[in-house]
DNA sequence: ACCTGAACACCGTTCAAGT
DNA sequence: ACCTGAACACCGTTCAAGT
């Protein structure tokens, strides 16, 4: 019916119902295909029927996968609306916010956590604001060295916490595994572990380690 | 001429070069090969080829590539030695110590540190050194959730930390790109980053947070 | 310019068969 | 009991061809 031409309207230039291709729209499309599949059911042909298009045509845009998950972990740190933060509060205040967003934009997409983690993130908007973020700490006092090694330890915090925490919760739900009876030790590790409410250890290690750095200034 | 029966010798029942195969030591044997090939070369057929074995054998002692990824954690796990811990000193100097033994532990292994931080390892000797850390601290002082919580931390933080310098290293290794002359805010993060020197901001973060831990007993 | 689809060199995993 | 190898249903990636 609708196959041939224009639609029987015929005043548009019948618009495919699928936006433009691009290298954004691309990556959103795996991340989301990500999310409510996993990782390991993600491929690359899947990618691209899912686009609607042949499964090769998003070569045209990305070298290879590595390229892909490059541009997710853009995707995912784009989410982190970093222009909003308290530019103009202390170190401290720029510092909590800025961990708590990345931990929320992260735990966001529980599936592809390690893709972030395992990858450097040099987009322009994530570069500039790890500059942005070592020179509010030198600002208020710290030296460069401590500023470079202060950004990355609370980086590496929050991302070793997400990536454990999305490790958990999605064991969780697909692993009925026994409680290994033997053990005993098993249980209350495990009975803790599986807790819910042991989600909000991340606010004690980021203060401790914020009063632990707030010491050095 | 070897082929047909014993060795000329006779005398031995030819015992093959190779051991016999088992769980540890397949996983030691995969473990050796993502050393020295990176994860992404690592396949099940290479990993029986490697042992001289047919391709397939391994799925006589792994259900699969998962149940085999879980063992090489636990194997890189037993790379500790946790019975030589100081388990007669303070808190601080156990978690302390477990810490810098667990970052070394992994960074021995970069390729395979995504494999380590990407599931819980559930080894009776891990989660025994977890529930003996978790008791030191409660003998401390802290409350059982804090125990928790804490012990927790400090292992997120350590191996988002060692993830992230291993990712780095490989990458600083296999990347040639141009440093994107175009912004001027990339060099002072790519230096830095770049730097090896900049490895040793893990004692600063670990100091860190022991210490706003210190605060809470 | 952008998309297609055949082709290549691999994978992980299963399973009937060998010894 | 343990290993083999053919077979199945996929992969990522390349590239000549289509429109």
């Amino acid at each position: 019916m609708t196959t041939d031409k224009a639609t029987t309207a015929g005043t548009r230039p019948s618009p495919p119902a699928r936006p433009a291709l691009s290298r954004p729209y691309i990556a959103s499309a795996a991340l989301a295909l990500i999310d409510a599949g996993g990782l390991s059911a993600f491929s690359m042909r899947k990618l691209g029927t899912g686009l609607g298009v042949d499964p090769m045509a998003v070569y045209r845009y990305f070298q290879d996968q590595e390229d892909l998950f490059d541009a997710i972990a853009e995707t995912i740190f784009d989410e982190l609306d970093v222009d909003s933060l308290p530019w103009d509060g202390t170190w401290r205040e720029v510092a909590e916010r800025y961990c708590l967003r990345l931990r929320e934009a992260l735990l966001a997409h529980p599936h592809a956590v390690s893709i972030f983690a395992t990858r450097p993130v040099r987009s322009p908007a994530s570069i500039d604001t790890g500059v942005r973020i070592i020179e509010g700490f030198q600002t208020a006092g710290f030296t460069p060295a401590q500023a470079l090694q202060i950004s990355r330890c609370l980086r590496e915090f929050t991302v070793g916490h997400a990536l454990s925490l999305a490790v958990i919760r999605l064991g969780a739900r697909s692993r009925s595994r026994k409680p290994t009876p033997g053990s005993s030790s098993y249980n209350i590790l495990a009975q803790a572990a599986d807790d819910t409410e042991i989600d909000e250890h991340f606010d004690i290690g980021l203060t401790a380690m914020l009063n632990g750095f707030e010491a050095l200034v």
